[in-house]
DNA sequence: CAGTCGTGGCA
DNA sequence: TTGCCAAGACT
């Protein structure tokens, strides 16, 4: 066996050795590419390759995809974050049902004009499935370059990503995007990790800049951190002749068509209590009385650490339909359904702990006597 | 361009 | 426990 002579060369030899076995692998299908950047972005493999199974399984192929609802969708997301992701999915494979005969574009420049295909996926499309010449540059691949090439730039900062941008098309060897791309990520996810990365076993340890003048840990420069606010948020499940009140929130908002108890943020000096009946007469025009305690739960999401005191509460009013000012729709299900819509997380907690706390047997509309 | 969008795992 | 982190896109 010959040793490589070339950066380019011992990195493809050390990904064909050492890549994992992941479920996309096996055929790099344009479709099942798309779906796993797609689910990739901005969250770890150990969490995708779940989901991934899941979608393959509920969603085969584009024309079944194109043909779903956006709350099939959205309930396949459950969990996974980001959801206008999974909305752009939708939109994306009914546009190329009806503009690409069903199939997805080889080219970088047709793959950016599909939502939710930015710079990134486009190149990873282009060259992960199709082999195409095309640079990509992700996460990994900025860290990796930070120390490769000892760059004292601010991890992520547009000058950076400038220059990695830059960095990938020269080192680009032809005909090879689809593994030497892949594994550049590969290697950092692996080997050149974020911390603690394994310099003993880098592939390209002989080119890095960052390890010859010892300064893998200053490498790349971080960013500094936002900081994680604490909040506190109330929430009510309306229970009225055995059904429960819920309503999908707004596109555009956090959590956006997801379905949802109405409730918000505790303002300055109120109680969860009060929280509680304000946000649903804001939200939805119901006067409500609250019942009781559910629970309490805490949950992150961007940068928030949110407490959300949840409660059960009850109609204040005779029957009438809510008028909603923070909703697309809203409905009354049973205890049974809400299995079968998307929730936010923190509210995916509260269903949890209802079903697990055998609250719902004591809620029975005919009690027994 | 800087802010925003989720979530759970892990040191 | 708290902070950091993950194969970015959109406005």
């Amino acid at each position: 066996m010959s040793t490589p002579n070339t950066l380019q060369q011992a990195l493809l030899d050390w990904f064909d050795k050492n890549q994992r076995d992941l479920p996309w692998r096996s055929s790099y299908t344009p479709y099942q590419i798309w779906i796993s950047e797609i689910m990739l972005q901005q969250t770890q493999m150990d969490r995708v390759t779940v989901f991934f199974s899941r979608w393959m399984n509920t969603f085969p192929d584009i024309a079944t995809l194109a043909m779903a609802s956006e709350d099939q969708i959205l309930k396949c997301w459950e969990g996974l974050g980001y959801y206008s992701r999974a909305r752009n999915i939708l939109k994306t494979a009914q546009i190329l049902v009806e503009r690409h005969e069903g199939r997805i574009p080889s080219s970088r420049k047709e793959l950016l004009k599909l939502p939710g295909i930015g710079p990134y996926t486009a190149g990873a499309i282009a060259s992960i499935s199709f082999n195409r010449d095309v640079p990509v540059v992700d996460a990994n691949i900025e860290r990796i370059f930070a120390r490769l090439f000892n760059i004292d730039l601010i991890s992520g900062s547009p000058e950076a990503k400038r220059i990695h941008w830059q960095k990938a098309e020269t080192l680009l060897p032809p005909k090879q995007a689809r593994n030497f791309n892949q594994g550049l990520m590969e290697l950092g996810a692996l080997i050149c990790r974020p911390k603690k990365p394994d310099c003993s076993l880098c592939p390209l340890a002989p080119y890095c800049l960052a390890l010859k003048h010892d300064l893998i840990p200053e490498r790349p420069i971080p960013k500094k951190s936002t900081k994680i606010l604490p909040i506190e948020m109330a929430t009510g499940v309306l229970l009225h002749n055995g059904q429960l009140f819920i309503q999908q929130r707004l596109e555009d908002d956090v959590w956006g068509s997801l379905w949802e108890f109405p409730g918000g943020r505790l303002k300055l000096g109120e109680t969860p209590e009060q929280t509680v009946v304000r946000e649903f007469f804001e939200e939805t025009e119901f006067k409500i009385e609250i019942d009781s305690k559910i629970t309490t739960t805490i949950h992150h999401f961007t940068r928030y650490k949110v407490t959300l005191h949840c409660f059960l509460v009850t109609l204040a009013q005779q029957d009438s339909d809510p008028v909603l000012h923070a909703a697309q729709e809203f409905k009354w299900i049973p205890f049974t359904a809400l299995a079968s819509h998307a929730f936010p997380a923190g509210h995916r907690k509260l269903i949890n702990h209802m079903e697990e706390s055998g609250f719902f047997l004591n809620q029975s509309p005919c009690k027994p006597d």
